[in-house]
DNA sequence: GTGTAATCAGAGCAATTACTCGGGTTACTC
DNA sequence: GAGTAACCCGAGTAATTGCTCTGATTACAC
Protein backbone atom coordinates (compact mmCIF):
# COMPACT_ATOMS: atom_id res chain seq x y z
CA UNK A 1 0.00 0.00 0.00
CA UNK A 2 3.15 2.22 -0.27
CA UNK A 3 1.55 4.22 -3.16
CA UNK A 4 3.27 7.10 -4.70
CA UNK A 5 1.18 9.87 -3.97
CA UNK A 6 0.49 8.27 -0.31
CA UNK A 7 0.39 10.28 2.71
CA UNK A 8 3.35 9.31 5.26
CA UNK A 9 3.56 10.00 8.99
CA UNK A 10 7.14 10.99 9.85
CA UNK A 11 6.69 12.53 12.80
CA UNK A 12 7.62 10.73 16.57
CA UNK A 13 4.30 10.02 18.59
CA UNK A 14 5.72 11.27 21.76
CA UNK A 15 8.64 12.63 23.38
CA UNK A 16 10.58 10.40 25.61
CA UNK A 17 11.61 12.13 28.69
CA UNK A 18 13.13 10.10 31.06
CA UNK A 19 16.86 8.16 30.52
CA UNK A 20 15.53 4.91 29.69
CA UNK A 21 13.20 6.07 27.49
CA UNK A 22 15.65 8.25 25.66
CA UNK A 23 17.77 4.98 25.67
CA UNK A 24 14.69 3.00 24.28
CA UNK A 25 14.36 5.63 21.14
CA UNK A 26 17.93 5.67 20.66
CA UNK A 27 19.14 1.72 20.38
CA UNK A 28 15.12 1.55 18.27
CA UNK A 29 17.17 4.13 15.71
CA UNK A 30 19.94 2.43 15.73
CA UNK A 31 18.91 -0.69 14.98
CA UNK A 32 17.22 0.76 11.96
CA UNK A 33 20.24 2.25 10.92
CA UNK A 34 22.04 -1.01 10.93
CA UNK A 35 19.07 -3.06 9.58
CA UNK A 36 18.28 -0.89 6.70
CA UNK A 37 21.67 -1.75 4.65
CA UNK A 38 21.45 -5.56 5.65
CA UNK A 39 18.16 -6.03 5.25
CA UNK A 40 17.29 -3.48 2.37
CA UNK A 41 14.13 -1.00 3.21
CA UNK A 42 11.27 -3.12 2.39
CA UNK A 43 13.06 -6.05 4.29
CA UNK A 44 13.36 -4.10 7.34
CA UNK A 45 10.45 -4.76 9.28
CA UNK A 46 9.48 -3.10 12.27
CA UNK A 47 9.16 -6.10 14.25
CA UNK A 48 12.56 -6.55 13.28
CA UNK A 49 13.87 -3.49 14.18
CA UNK A 50 12.30 -3.49 17.97
CA UNK A 51 13.93 -7.16 18.57
CA UNK A 52 17.78 -6.04 17.12
CA UNK A 53 17.36 -3.40 19.60
CA UNK A 54 16.67 -5.70 21.91
CA UNK A 55 13.23 -3.99 22.99
CA UNK A 56 9.27 -5.07 22.84
CA UNK A 57 7.23 -4.15 19.62
CA UNK A 58 4.76 -2.22 22.08
CA UNK A 59 7.80 0.44 22.52
CA UNK A 60 8.50 0.98 19.05
CA UNK A 61 4.81 1.95 19.14
CA UNK A 62 5.07 3.69 21.83
CA UNK A 63 7.44 6.72 20.35
CA UNK A 64 6.86 5.78 16.54
CA UNK A 65 3.79 5.74 14.96
CA UNK A 66 5.51 3.65 11.86
CA UNK A 67 8.56 2.40 10.36
CA UNK A 68 8.50 5.84 7.96
CA UNK A 69 9.08 7.64 11.13
CA UNK A 70 12.02 5.90 12.42
CA UNK A 71 13.49 5.66 8.77
CA UNK A 72 12.84 9.71 8.70
CA UNK A 73 15.09 9.93 12.07
CA UNK A 74 17.67 7.68 11.04
CA UNK A 75 17.65 10.14 7.68
CA UNK A 76 17.92 12.92 10.20
CA UNK A 77 20.61 11.46 11.94
CA UNK A 78 22.43 10.54 8.65
CA UNK A 79 22.32 13.89 7.38
CA UNK A 80 23.67 15.49 10.84
CA UNK A 81 26.70 13.32 10.46
CA UNK A 82 27.87 14.07 7.58
CA UNK A 83 27.24 17.92 7.46
CA UNK A 84 29.15 17.70 10.45
CA UNK A 85 31.84 15.95 9.22
CA UNK A 86 31.51 17.79 6.07
CA UNK A 87 32.01 20.97 8.15
CA UNK A 88 34.92 19.38 10.40
CA UNK A 89 36.90 19.14 7.03
CA UNK A 90 36.22 22.49 5.52
CA UNK A 91 38.35 24.48 7.48
CA UNK A 92 41.70 22.83 6.14
CA UNK A 93 40.38 23.07 2.69
CA UNK A 94 39.89 27.01 3.31
CA UNK A 95 43.32 27.31 4.44
CA UNK A 96 44.69 24.98 1.66
CA UNK A 97 46.70 27.39 -1.07
CA UNK A 98 44.32 27.54 -4.06
CA UNK A 99 46.25 25.04 -6.22
CA UNK A 100 44.64 22.05 -3.33
CA UNK A 101 41.55 23.74 -2.43
CA UNK A 102 39.47 22.06 -4.86
CA UNK A 103 40.61 18.88 -5.06
CA UNK A 104 40.94 18.74 -1.25
CA UNK A 105 36.77 19.71 -1.22
CA UNK A 106 35.80 17.30 -3.68
CA UNK A 107 38.00 14.33 -1.55
CA UNK A 108 36.34 15.88 1.21
CA UNK A 109 32.97 14.93 -0.22
CA UNK A 110 33.81 11.70 -1.58
CA UNK A 111 35.01 9.97 1.48
CA UNK A 112 32.72 11.48 3.79
CA UNK A 113 29.96 9.54 1.45
CA UNK A 114 32.17 6.24 0.80
CA UNK A 115 32.13 6.64 4.86
CA UNK A 116 28.28 6.22 4.53
CA UNK A 117 28.25 4.14 1.45
CA UNK A 118 25.32 1.55 2.08
CA UNK A 119 22.98 3.61 3.96
CA UNK A 120 23.35 6.33 1.22
CA UNK A 121 22.19 3.77 -1.19
CA UNK A 122 18.91 2.68 0.57
CA UNK A 123 17.97 5.98 0.68
CA UNK A 124 19.14 6.92 -3.15
CA UNK A 125 17.76 3.56 -4.15
CA UNK A 126 15.01 2.18 -2.04
CA UNK A 127 12.76 4.48 0.20
CA UNK A 128 10.29 5.64 -1.77
CA UNK A 129 10.06 8.91 0.08
CA UNK A 130 13.58 10.35 0.62
CA UNK A 131 13.23 13.46 -1.15
CA UNK A 132 10.24 14.54 0.90
CA UNK A 133 12.79 13.97 4.11
CA UNK A 134 13.03 17.53 5.37
CA UNK A 135 16.68 16.59 6.33
CA UNK A 136 17.29 15.31 2.91
CA UNK A 137 15.64 18.72 1.30
CA UNK A 138 18.04 20.43 3.65
CA UNK A 139 21.23 19.06 2.37
CA UNK A 140 20.37 20.00 -0.90
CA UNK A 141 20.21 23.53 0.09
CA UNK A 142 23.16 23.59 2.61
CA UNK A 143 25.54 22.60 0.20
CA UNK A 144 24.70 25.22 -1.80
CA UNK A 145 25.35 27.45 1.08
CA UNK A 146 28.39 26.02 1.70
CA UNK A 147 29.37 26.46 -1.62
CA UNK A 148 28.44 30.38 -1.56
CA UNK A 149 30.22 30.78 1.59
CA UNK A 150 33.30 29.09 0.26
CA UNK A 151 32.90 31.63 -2.68
CA UNK A 152 32.77 34.68 -0.41
CA UNK A 153 35.66 33.14 2.32
CA UNK A 154 38.01 32.00 -0.56
CA UNK A 155 39.98 35.15 -1.05
CA UNK A 156 39.53 35.79 -4.55
CA UNK A 157 40.50 32.22 -5.64
CA UNK A 158 36.77 32.08 -6.48
CA UNK A 159 34.92 33.62 -9.18
CA UNK A 160 32.68 35.60 -7.75
CA UNK A 161 30.12 36.09 -10.51
CA UNK A 162 28.66 32.73 -10.40
CA UNK A 163 25.08 32.73 -10.90
CA UNK A 164 22.91 30.47 -8.91
CA UNK A 165 22.66 28.11 -11.71
CA UNK A 166 26.14 27.50 -12.27
CA UNK A 167 26.26 26.94 -8.72
CA UNK A 168 23.75 23.99 -8.90
CA UNK A 169 25.32 22.86 -11.66
CA UNK A 170 28.61 22.17 -10.35
CA UNK A 171 27.11 20.39 -6.96
CA UNK A 172 24.79 18.44 -9.36
CA UNK A 173 28.34 17.24 -10.99
CA UNK A 174 30.15 16.93 -8.15
CA UNK A 175 27.55 14.88 -6.09
CA UNK A 176 25.92 12.72 -9.13
CA UNK A 177 29.68 11.60 -9.79
CA UNK A 178 30.78 10.78 -6.49
CA UNK A 179 27.22 8.95 -6.03
CA UNK A 180 28.03 7.02 -9.28
CA UNK A 181 31.31 6.16 -7.97
CA UNK A 182 30.66 5.03 -4.90
CA UNK A 183 27.88 2.26 -6.33
CA UNK A 184 28.29 2.32 -9.65
CA UNK A 185 31.33 2.43 -10.84
CA UNK A 186 31.80 2.69 -14.86
CA UNK A 187 34.27 -0.20 -16.45
CA UNK A 188 36.04 1.50 -18.64
CA UNK A 189 37.36 4.81 -16.27
CA UNK A 190 39.40 4.25 -13.20
CA UNK A 191 38.47 5.57 -9.84
CA UNK A 192 41.07 8.51 -9.73
CA UNK A 193 40.60 9.44 -13.36
CA UNK A 194 37.03 10.69 -12.98
CA UNK A 195 37.88 12.26 -9.60
CA UNK A 196 40.45 13.70 -10.89
CA UNK A 197 38.76 14.96 -14.27
CA UNK A 198 36.09 16.28 -11.97
CA UNK A 199 38.46 18.18 -10.08
CA UNK A 200 40.00 19.60 -13.12
CA UNK A 201 36.45 20.69 -14.56
CA UNK A 202 35.29 22.20 -11.27
CA UNK A 203 38.56 23.94 -10.67
CA UNK A 204 38.00 25.01 -14.77
CA UNK A 205 34.40 26.19 -13.64
CA UNK A 206 34.86 28.24 -10.55
CA UNK A 207 38.65 28.84 -9.99
CA UNK A 208 39.57 32.73 -10.62
CA UNK A 209 41.41 33.23 -13.32
CA UNK A 210 44.78 34.79 -11.87
CA UNK A 211 44.82 32.88 -8.74
CA UNK B 1 12.88 -10.43 2.96
CA UNK B 2 13.71 -8.76 -0.48
CA UNK B 3 17.65 -8.12 1.57
CA UNK B 4 20.39 -5.53 -0.25
CA UNK B 5 22.80 -8.47 -1.27
CA UNK B 6 19.86 -10.60 -2.49
CA UNK B 7 19.55 -12.92 -5.56
CA UNK B 8 16.65 -11.52 -7.92
CA UNK B 9 14.79 -13.57 -10.16
CA UNK B 10 15.02 -11.79 -14.06
CA UNK B 11 14.28 -13.85 -16.33
CA UNK B 12 11.35 -15.04 -17.42
CA UNK B 13 10.05 -18.27 -16.56
CA UNK B 14 8.19 -19.48 -20.12
CA UNK B 15 8.23 -18.27 -23.21
CA UNK B 16 4.98 -17.17 -24.70
CA UNK B 17 4.57 -18.90 -28.13
CA UNK B 18 0.51 -18.76 -28.96
CA UNK B 19 -1.05 -15.55 -30.32
CA UNK B 20 -3.41 -15.80 -27.26
CA UNK B 21 -0.14 -16.09 -24.61
CA UNK B 22 1.56 -13.29 -25.86
CA UNK B 23 -1.00 -10.78 -25.64
CA UNK B 24 -1.64 -12.21 -21.90
CA UNK B 25 2.02 -11.67 -21.16
CA UNK B 26 1.72 -8.10 -22.92
CA UNK B 27 -1.19 -7.19 -20.98
CA UNK B 28 0.82 -8.03 -18.04
CA UNK B 29 3.76 -5.75 -18.77
CA UNK B 30 1.78 -3.13 -19.64
CA UNK B 31 -0.57 -3.71 -16.58
CA UNK B 32 2.28 -3.46 -14.21
CA UNK B 33 3.89 -0.30 -16.01
CA UNK B 34 0.87 1.61 -15.57
CA UNK B 35 0.79 -0.07 -12.26
CA UNK B 36 4.33 1.26 -10.72
CA UNK B 37 3.61 4.77 -11.01
CA UNK B 38 0.41 4.42 -9.48
CA UNK B 39 0.86 2.89 -6.23
CA UNK B 40 4.49 2.33 -6.20
CA UNK B 41 6.75 -0.58 -6.26
CA UNK B 42 5.84 -1.84 -3.29
CA UNK B 43 2.17 -1.27 -3.83
CA UNK B 44 2.45 -3.12 -6.99
CA UNK B 45 1.73 -6.74 -6.31
CA UNK B 46 1.67 -9.49 -8.68
CA UNK B 47 -2.22 -9.27 -7.15
CA UNK B 48 -2.93 -6.32 -8.13
CA UNK B 49 -1.29 -6.48 -11.99
CA UNK B 50 -3.12 -9.90 -12.83
CA UNK B 51 -5.98 -8.21 -11.89
CA UNK B 52 -5.41 -4.93 -13.51
CA UNK B 53 -4.57 -6.88 -16.61
CA UNK B 54 -7.71 -8.58 -16.33
CA UNK B 55 -5.81 -11.99 -16.39
CA UNK B 56 -5.95 -15.11 -13.71
CA UNK B 57 -2.99 -14.81 -11.60
CA UNK B 58 -1.94 -18.34 -12.20
CA UNK B 59 -1.22 -17.49 -15.75
CA UNK B 60 0.91 -14.44 -14.35
CA UNK B 61 3.12 -17.52 -12.67
CA UNK B 62 2.67 -19.51 -15.81
CA UNK B 63 5.21 -16.84 -17.59
CA UNK B 64 7.06 -15.02 -14.83
CA UNK B 65 8.67 -16.63 -11.59
CA UNK B 66 7.75 -13.61 -9.82
CA UNK B 67 7.24 -9.44 -9.84
CA UNK B 68 10.58 -8.91 -10.53
CA UNK B 69 10.95 -10.44 -13.26
CA UNK B 70 7.65 -8.71 -14.91
CA UNK B 71 9.21 -5.24 -13.65
CA UNK B 72 12.67 -6.32 -15.17
CA UNK B 73 10.23 -6.63 -18.44
CA UNK B 74 9.00 -3.02 -17.70
CA UNK B 75 12.01 -1.77 -17.49
CA UNK B 76 13.21 -3.23 -20.92
CA UNK B 77 10.76 -1.64 -22.61
CA UNK B 78 11.19 1.23 -21.28
CA UNK B 79 14.99 1.70 -22.16
CA UNK B 80 13.62 0.56 -25.47
CA UNK B 81 11.09 3.78 -25.60
CA UNK B 82 13.72 5.78 -24.76
CA UNK B 83 16.30 4.69 -26.78
CA UNK B 84 14.04 4.66 -29.99
CA UNK B 85 12.40 8.50 -29.34
CA UNK B 86 16.24 9.37 -28.92
CA UNK B 87 17.51 7.46 -32.16
CA UNK B 88 14.53 9.61 -33.62
CA UNK B 89 15.28 12.80 -33.10
CA UNK B 90 19.40 12.52 -33.03
CA UNK B 91 19.54 13.19 -36.74
CA UNK B 92 17.78 16.65 -36.52
CA UNK B 93 20.20 17.11 -33.78
CA UNK B 94 23.73 15.77 -36.13
CA UNK B 95 21.79 18.29 -38.60
CA UNK B 96 21.85 21.11 -37.09
CA UNK B 97 24.00 24.02 -37.03
CA UNK B 98 26.93 23.76 -34.28
CA UNK B 99 25.34 26.97 -32.63
CA UNK B 100 22.27 24.79 -32.09
CA UNK B 101 23.45 21.37 -31.63
CA UNK B 102 24.19 21.10 -28.10
CA UNK B 103 20.58 23.05 -26.78
CA UNK B 104 18.93 20.44 -29.30
CA UNK B 105 20.45 17.56 -28.12
CA UNK B 106 20.09 18.26 -24.24
CA UNK B 107 16.33 19.61 -25.13
CA UNK B 108 15.56 15.93 -26.57
CA UNK B 109 17.38 14.23 -23.93
CA UNK B 110 15.10 16.31 -21.41
CA UNK B 111 11.67 16.23 -23.45
CA UNK B 112 12.21 12.14 -23.49
CA UNK B 113 12.88 11.75 -19.98
CA UNK B 114 9.78 13.99 -18.92
CA UNK B 115 7.45 11.99 -21.27
CA UNK B 116 8.44 9.02 -19.04
CA UNK B 117 8.69 11.24 -15.81
CA UNK B 118 6.94 8.88 -13.27
CA UNK B 119 8.05 5.54 -14.27
CA UNK B 120 11.55 6.67 -14.25
CA UNK B 121 10.82 7.97 -10.78
CA UNK B 122 10.07 4.43 -9.58
CA UNK B 123 12.90 3.02 -11.48
CA UNK B 124 15.28 5.65 -9.67
CA UNK B 125 14.20 5.99 -6.14
CA UNK B 126 11.88 2.83 -5.43
CA UNK B 127 13.06 -0.54 -7.59
CA UNK B 128 16.27 -1.79 -5.13
CA UNK B 129 17.93 -3.42 -8.02
CA UNK B 130 17.70 -1.22 -10.90
CA UNK B 131 21.42 -0.94 -11.42
CA UNK B 132 21.26 -4.38 -11.76
CA UNK B 133 18.90 -4.47 -14.79
CA UNK B 134 21.11 -5.31 -17.82
CA UNK B 135 18.58 -2.68 -19.89
CA UNK B 136 19.52 -0.15 -17.48
CA UNK B 137 23.17 -0.82 -17.16
CA UNK B 138 23.14 -0.68 -21.31
CA UNK B 139 21.33 2.59 -21.62
CA UNK B 140 24.40 3.95 -19.50
CA UNK B 141 26.84 2.22 -22.33
CA UNK B 142 24.55 3.81 -25.19
CA UNK B 143 24.91 6.44 -23.89
CA UNK B 144 28.47 7.09 -23.88
CA UNK B 145 28.28 5.69 -27.13
CA UNK B 146 25.99 7.81 -28.60
CA UNK B 147 28.05 10.87 -27.60
CA UNK B 148 31.44 9.22 -28.99
CA UNK B 149 29.19 8.83 -32.51
CA UNK B 150 27.92 12.52 -32.27
CA UNK B 151 31.66 13.64 -31.42
CA UNK B 152 33.04 11.52 -34.55
CA UNK B 153 30.07 12.50 -36.85
CA UNK B 154 29.69 15.86 -36.04
CA UNK B 155 32.21 17.54 -38.53
CA UNK B 156 34.42 19.09 -36.34
CA UNK B 157 31.72 21.10 -34.65
CA UNK B 158 32.73 18.59 -31.40
CA UNK B 159 36.36 18.76 -30.06
CA UNK B 160 38.11 14.89 -30.63
CA UNK B 161 40.28 14.95 -27.49
CA UNK B 162 37.76 14.16 -25.05
CA UNK B 163 38.65 11.24 -22.69
CA UNK B 164 35.91 9.03 -21.63
CA UNK B 165 36.64 10.73 -18.15
CA UNK B 166 35.19 13.82 -19.98
CA UNK B 167 32.35 12.11 -21.62
CA UNK B 168 31.58 10.39 -18.35
CA UNK B 169 31.02 13.70 -16.04
CA UNK B 170 29.27 15.23 -19.32
CA UNK B 171 26.69 12.46 -19.43
CA UNK B 172 26.36 12.71 -15.77
CA UNK B 173 25.93 16.22 -15.38
CA UNK B 174 23.31 16.33 -18.22
CA UNK B 175 21.53 13.12 -16.79
CA UNK B 176 21.88 13.94 -13.18
CA UNK B 177 20.68 17.52 -13.94
CA UNK B 178 17.30 16.36 -16.27
CA UNK B 179 17.00 13.90 -13.39
CA UNK B 180 16.41 16.82 -10.47
CA UNK B 181 14.99 18.78 -13.18
CA UNK B 182 11.66 16.51 -13.57
CA UNK B 183 11.42 15.15 -9.88
CA UNK B 184 12.66 18.04 -7.87
CA UNK B 185 13.03 21.24 -9.51
CA UNK B 186 14.92 23.79 -7.38
CA UNK B 187 12.93 26.40 -5.77
CA UNK B 188 15.50 29.15 -6.37
CA UNK B 189 16.26 28.34 -10.08
CA UNK B 190 14.14 28.65 -12.80
CA UNK B 191 13.49 25.52 -15.44
CA UNK B 192 15.05 27.40 -18.63
CA UNK B 193 17.35 29.29 -16.37
CA UNK B 194 19.31 25.33 -15.49
CA UNK B 195 18.51 24.15 -18.96
CA UNK B 196 20.33 26.84 -20.81
CA UNK B 197 23.16 27.12 -17.85
CA UNK B 198 23.76 23.55 -18.59
CA UNK B 199 23.86 23.84 -22.28
CA UNK B 200 26.00 26.33 -22.25
CA UNK B 201 28.92 24.04 -20.00
CA UNK B 202 28.22 21.41 -22.14
CA UNK B 203 28.94 23.35 -25.14
CA UNK B 204 32.21 24.85 -23.21
CA UNK B 205 33.43 21.64 -23.22
CA UNK B 206 32.55 19.70 -26.25
CA UNK B 207 32.92 22.29 -28.57
CA UNK B 208 35.62 22.33 -30.62
CA UNK B 209 37.03 26.00 -30.82
CA UNK B 210 36.53 27.78 -34.00
CA UNK B 211 32.66 26.32 -34.76
C1' DG C 1 -13.04 -35.09 -35.28
C1' DT C 2 -9.81 -36.52 -31.92
C1' DG C 3 -5.75 -36.29 -29.10
C1' DT C 4 -2.39 -33.48 -27.09
C1' DA C 5 -0.21 -29.59 -25.60
C1' DA C 6 -0.79 -24.91 -24.46
C1' DT C 7 -3.28 -21.70 -21.96
C1' DC C 8 -6.17 -19.95 -18.46
C1' DA C 9 -8.79 -19.48 -14.04
C1' DG C 10 -9.55 -18.58 -9.08
C1' DA C 11 -10.16 -20.69 -4.59
C1' DG C 12 -7.23 -21.12 -0.99
C1' DC C 13 -2.81 -21.99 1.83
C1' DA C 14 1.32 -20.73 4.36
C1' DA C 15 3.98 -17.03 5.72
C1' DT C 16 4.53 -12.46 6.88
C1' DT C 17 3.06 -7.90 8.10
C1' DA C 18 1.82 -3.91 10.96
C1' DC C 19 -0.12 -3.06 14.94
C1' DT C 20 -3.07 -3.54 19.59
C1' DC C 21 -4.27 -5.06 24.13
C1' DG C 22 -3.99 -6.04 28.82
C1' DG C 23 -1.07 -6.15 32.25
C1' DG C 24 3.30 -5.77 34.38
C1' DT C 25 7.62 -2.91 35.95
C1' DT C 26 10.23 1.15 36.94
C1' DA C 27 10.90 5.76 38.21
C1' DC C 28 9.50 10.22 39.95
C1' DT C 29 6.44 13.01 43.77
C1' DC C 30 4.80 14.12 47.97
C1' DG D 1 6.00 4.41 51.58
C1' DA D 2 1.95 5.37 48.81
C1' DG D 3 0.32 7.06 44.66
C1' DT D 4 0.85 8.24 40.02
C1' DA D 5 2.72 8.59 35.72
C1' DA D 6 6.01 6.96 32.59
C1' DC D 7 7.69 3.04 30.57
C1' DC D 8 7.97 -1.64 28.89
C1' DC D 9 6.50 -6.20 27.23
C1' DG D 10 5.05 -10.11 23.94
C1' DA D 11 1.24 -12.99 22.75
C1' DG D 12 -2.21 -12.45 19.57
C1' DT D 13 -5.16 -10.51 15.57
C1' DA D 14 -6.60 -9.00 11.18
C1' DA D 15 -5.04 -8.15 6.76
C1' DT D 16 -2.08 -8.92 3.06
C1' DT D 17 1.35 -11.24 0.44
C1' DG D 18 3.31 -14.49 -2.84
C1' DC D 19 2.32 -18.49 -4.80
C1' DT D 20 0.28 -23.41 -5.81
C1' DC D 21 -3.18 -26.72 -6.85
C1' DT D 22 -6.82 -28.67 -9.42
C1' DG D 23 -9.24 -28.61 -13.11
C1' DA D 24 -11.44 -26.38 -17.07
C1' DT D 25 -11.03 -24.23 -21.73
C1' DT D 26 -8.77 -23.28 -26.02
C1' DA D 27 -5.72 -23.88 -29.97
C1' DC D 28 -3.15 -26.84 -32.94
C1' DA D 29 -1.58 -31.41 -35.43
C1' DC D 30 -3.06 -35.19 -37.89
Amino acid sequence: MAGSAEAFDFAPKKVATQRRSRETVNALVEACTRLLPELGFAGTTTNHIAERAGVGIASLYEYFPGKDAIVAQVAERLVQRVLSRLAEGSPSVLAAPASDAFRLWIELIYVTVERERDLVAVFSHQVPYTNRLEPIRTIGRTLLEFSQELRRHAGGRVREDLSNATLHLVINLVTSTILQLVHNPPADVTHRELLDELTRRVEQWMRAEGS
